[in-house]
DNA sequence: CCAAAAGTGTTTCACGTACACCCATGC
DNA sequence: GCATGGGTGTACGTGAAACACTTTTGG
């Protein structure tokens, strides 16, 4: 069965920037298993179908490919070059994606494609524009980071402060003073202290938080402007 | 002639919302000469052909919808809702683009269509979802003219500091203070006095600035960040 | 001389920044 | 007891905000 239009019509595909926070900041890839770009590594993606929004497609193909599926998902910005794809013109509607690892460290190599989490820091090069990509999504998480509470999304549920500032350190690219940090975090006032302490370290133990979000949309409505 | 795949495409447009600026804030329609939605405005924009980048196709059918062709075009979002277009799916990747108003006034109603500017303030019900897509531009426009120097592609060349704070009054709907406004952008140096003043005003003449963009670029280089 | 907008400085206060030491815990 | 990170307060300086009168020009 074919489809058949009166005018030319590019394809419309999906693709995701999924970032996750370790040791350092991590993107998920899959391996192309097809021609073009066989065996190199590529952003989870595919193609859109008549039936289901842009969100939802970006959320199926990462759900298929690679297994992860609560996250916070964003559009980013659809390229549309003319030679982006060697076989034909595909235009991309680009997603960034935050996940926590804590919840995926394990559902990497599901399916039947090879899944894995690359440092950002340590990048293979990617299939078709994928690396440009990649470079607007990070631009994006950076300059997004410091006035969105958006960093709590690739950190679990609990998490100390001082997780939180290295999660800032490391998007941010610099160092952070801690006394002025924890000051600042915690005047906003949507910290909640959970008065537990993280267990198994071999040092004092640091007190736990929760990202607040009812409170945080609260003082939203009331003019609050999250920067950091 | 036709052209066939093997599954099925939503068709790809491009949208594009254009700001002017006058006694207050305007925008660019066109009225729809064909069904759907015939004889209502909507958004200048058309369907992306194959041979033409994104960017290429929104510059075309301004020109062609409206004669504008100079401008500062920036992507806006990509709209993909399953019924946005009644007779198909059809995906949008919307632009938002501001003009000088000084060099667009009259070429308003060239075209076969009847194309004109409305006030932000004052729109008529627009055809698709495009009273969305204008919302949303809208959005963009007031959070970006606070940390990028875009305000400027709305003035003529040669401005007044008047016009300059009347401005960023219209467009982030609050008043300004007049002195402390004055000591911001001027102390951020790259606005180029022209020892020039304004003519044929019934008051006192004022000085002529120009938004001098080299500079403005020596100076991102060198760490400066723009911030109003 | 009147109307209309241009142009100009100082004070106050909040917030960002810099900075060093003691504490709790596990081994 | 020692290594490791957790946790805490103050002083200083910069920049944002508030604020009112004189100047210039055309009609």
């Amino acid at each position: 069965m074919t489809f058949s239009y009166e005018y030319a019509r590019p394809a419309l595909a999906v693709d995701c920037v999924v970032f996750g926070m370790d040791e350092d900041l991590q993107v998920l890839l899959i391996r192309r298993d097809i021609e073009p770009f066989q065996g190199r590594w590529a952003l989870p993606g595919g193609f859109v179908r008549l039936d289901e929004t842009l969100d939802e497609a970006a959320r199926r193909e990462l759900e298929e490919e690679t297994g992860v599926s609560r996250l916070y998902l964003e559009q980013l910005y659809t390229f549309g070059d003319i030679g982006r794809d060697p076989r034909e013109r595909v235009v991309s509607v680009a997603y960034y994606a935050l996940v926590k690892l804590s919840d995926h460290r394990v559902k990497a190599a599901t399916d039947a494609r090879e899944a894995a989490w690359f440092s950002v820091d340590d990048l293979p090069k990617l299939a078709f524009d994928h690396d440009k990509i990649l470079q607007v999504a990070l631009a994006r998480l950076k300059g997004k980071v410091r006035y969105q509470p958006i960093g709590f999304e690739l950190l679990p549920p609990k998490f100390t402060l001082s997780a939180l500032q290295k999660l800032y350190e490391i998007v941010l690219e610099r160092p952070l003073d801690k006394r002025n940090f924890r000051k600042k975090v915690l005047s906003m006032g949507f910290l909640e202290d959970l008065d537990e302490v993280e267990q198994d370290v071999a040092h004092r133990a640091a007190r736990l938080y929760r990202f607040d979000k009812k409170r945080y949309q609260e003082l939203t409505k009331e003019g609050f402007h999250f920067e950091l």
